[in-house]
DNA sequence: GTCTATACACAGATAGAC
DNA sequence: GTCTATCTGTGTATAGAC
């Protein structure tokens, strides 16, 4: 969902491995695609991406480290431009709805934590950041939502980001089994309207 | 979930494979295991295993196979003896649970939805039909507790099993992701509170 | 049914020329 | 920075003896 709408565009070779191997991991996993894959998409060989990213460790842990640098930036703007903290759940779930419309890619870690008994610590490591920093930003999106009577819901936030988070994901993986692509942005509609104030 | 509780034991050869390997994929993947794997934990030669499951697509159609079968069953040994059908939910998820438990363990089927677009094409026909039948089943549960009174929900049965299904996949890969093992439970808990009547 | 032996392609990775 | 060439291990799979 990152790197979608991003106002600098970086075209080095670094930066279009990361586009590449982005995709493909969303699509196929980290243990489905290779450093030939990447050399093959950007027409050079795998020699010159092992320059770039001497290991394949290496360049997961750059992935995820743009990957989340890049979703924070994207939270921060929603906050930034949302009317309300209803609204700005509603854009986050957009950023997820965005990432599978595109050829049903899951979201990159979600894929990565399915796969993550088989990742380099360092990935891993990444990965955990992710959920506990999202889950950060949609607590307090409905903490603050609950006192401004925007958002209804009962338990802690923290608990209720973690379920919002876990459908998400849920929601990618069932549509994608299923092969019922449509069916994604209905279940996100549907999980949403519990949160309303009325 | 399936096999953990069976009452027939079969001990061949060709079942053992097939336990070895589901577990394997719950917690690597299909792309993450290999038949090396599957005959060092048999302590037999990876052409022993290539006589019963002459590529890995057999191996793989075999294990679906007989895991919707078991399934299944225990679907319908819940459906014998829940007291209601807010209890048969209940009973539901804790496959789920009993599964995440053993060493976070992923569904057979969200693993492989996950990866699907690295499998064959006959494999993935079979996790595609697993969601269809668990859906139907959550469905007819559903609707059946709404007409008794036994849950409360609003919307369609249909949409509303199908949420249920995408928390319960999306809770065991965020709990995962986030290493927090208890928090599999507590969303589960969590989320089945608001289908009760009260 | 299980074994040894082997084939063949691909994986991640390195050395060194340009 | 990108290339050619090469290394070594691993993956799926087959042939044929026992």
């Amino acid at each position: 969902m990152a790197r979608a709408h991003q106002a600098k565009r970086d075209d080095s070779t670094k930066s279009q491995i990361l586009d590449v191997a982005q995709r493909l991991i969303q699509s196929r996993g980290y243990n489905g695609f290779s450093y030939k894959d990447l050399a093959e998409a950007l027409a050079i060989r795998t020699a010159s991406i092992h320059y770039h990213f001497p290991t394949k460790a290496d360049l997961g842990v750059g992935l995820l480290q743009r990957y989340r640098r890049d979703f924070a930036n994207e939270l921060a703007a929603i906050v930034a431009s949302a009317t309300d903290q209803r609204r700005a759940l509603e854009r986050f779930a957009e950023l997820f709805q965005r990432t599978f419309n595109a050829d049903s890619r899951l979201c990159l870690c979600g894929m990565l934590s399915a796969e993550i008994a088989t990742l380099p610590e360092a990935v891993a490591a990444e990965v955990e950041k992710f959920f506990h920093e999202t889950e950060q930003w949609v607590a307090a999106s409905l903490a603050a939502g609950q006192k401004s009577g925007a958002v209804r819901f009962t338990g802690s936030p923290q608990a209720q980001a973690r379920l919002l988070i876990a459908m998400l994901e849920g929601a990618m993986v069932v549509a994608r089994g299923m092969r019922a692509r449509n069916s994604f942005q209905r279940m996100v509609h549907d999980y949403l309207r519990n949160l309303r104030p009325d």
